[in-house]
DNA sequence: TTACACATGATTGTATACAATGCAAATCCA
DNA sequence: TGGATTTGCATTGTATACAATCATGTGTAA
């Protein structure tokens, strides 16, 4: 099997050296193993990779475009920590943007589409049953995308990808485990409404399924109690 | 009077010399100095600011994030040329955020913000008297931004930003000099609107504004008639 | 004359060296 | 001992040198 799809489909471009070094740490900051906060230094980096300092700085700075790192100037890069307000912000652009996506995507979705989205279930299933959870979570935002992509309009499809790439750090600062609620099926309620051309169903699916979603991070404000030490330690 | 308004307020804080050039250079795209399709080579560029070509290709990949610049491997830096689609694209997109921004705006605007709605609009009328069409337009946008920035969305706000730089590029491209109508006149209605706080009336009147701009714009396909130069060229 | 191949020049991609900045530990003074 | 200051080190910011790639123009052969 030559051109299996482990991954998604690659769109076929050798990617430059900056690019590589990229993906490679938005995979890690995806699959939670670079937490947030974490110190990238330029150095340590460029031995990593066996690049030098260069092409790891373009790297950084097009992660910092997509808000997957903070710059400090002549501090350093650091995996971005994305705010309470921030993570708010995030998912009311999506429940924003994505509903519509999902329409247009139903509307103008082929067969093969379908079987993309299908096999993009069955693996995100199958992460889950490993109990890869990062690996999950990173297919997950994937379906999104690949969303995104079938509806065919690359500006908004653009800010959708980085909104679910900063999901995904939010998900890791955010995330209570309580509410372990396999989204599979939404993702699975999703597709079948595509795949009967219904985009008023499907716009309505994507609604809920992103306040479901929202509504499993814990977003409540909890800086405002604690404004000192003795009210934070003195109970 | 040492703070006078030339410009919009600066956010304190000296730019990096990297940001400093990538702002010249998207200042002279804004106003129509570098046209669409020009080559940006970093030599020369380098020369014209006294910099290393280090700091210049930063620029250059930071205006790349925005689609201002399209950059072609070993190649080169060109200013972004907009296609049709991407044109229709980016108005679409403009239409779908911002009159929910306005409204946010208008819920949210105090007086100090509405003074500053009101300076940019008289900036932009004396830029219309004096004949200065790419300022006018450059402001134009700004005010924009400023309303993104009063309903206080940062991740919103910051689509907007990047919409309305590259809008910048489809008016020079795609504008048509027959509906020169002074959009001035919408922004001022825009500004009661919010002073009075009255969010329905923004979003409506963004909604309607952004249709003119989009209609006042020649988006029709031209590319399908004249596939071959005998077709184009022989009446 | 046209088409193709090659050589040459110009431009970008990458690496490295040096300068500037910030942080922290050590020092000095009260 | 406490605090401010200085000094040293580690890291980032910038410049420059070299390698790789692409575009242009020339020459030769069909």
């Amino acid at each position: 099997m030559p051109n299996q799809s482990d991954d998604v489909a690659k769109p076929a471009q050798k990617p430059t050296s900056d690019e590589a070094v990229a993906d490679a740490i938005s995979l890690a900051i995806h699959e939670h193993r670079l937490a947030p906060g974490t110190k990238l230094g330029e150095e340590e980096l460029s031995d990593v990779f066996g690049v030098s300092r260069t092409v790891v700085r373009a790297a950084l700075q097009s992660l910092a475009h997509l808000h997957l790192v903070d710059i400090h100037r002549n501090r350093g890069a650091f995996v971005a920590k994305p705010s309470l307000r921030m993570a708010r912000e995030v998912f009311e652009a999506r429940e924003l943007l994505e509903p519509r996506t999902a329409r247009a995507a139903a509307e103008k979705a082929k067969s093969a589409d379908i079987d993309v989205l299908k096999r993009h279930i069955s693996d995100e299933h199958a992460a889950v049953e490993v109990g890869d959870q990062g690996r999950a979570v990173r297919l997950s935002g994937q379906f999104h995308i690949e969303i995104a992509r079938i509806a065919d309009q690359l500006t908004v499809a653009d800010f959708i990808e980085g909104l679910i790439a900063r999901s995904s750090l939010i998900i890791a600062l955010y995330w209570r485990r309580e509410s372990a609620l396999c989204e599979s099926f939404a993702h699975h309620a999703l597709v079948e409404a595509i795949a009967e051309g219904d985009g008023q169903k499907a716009e309505e699916l994507m609604r809920s399924h992103l306040v479901d979603l929202h509504s499993a991070l814990d977003l409540r404000d909890r800086t405002a109690a604690p404004m000192t030490l003795k009210d934070a330690l003195i109970p």
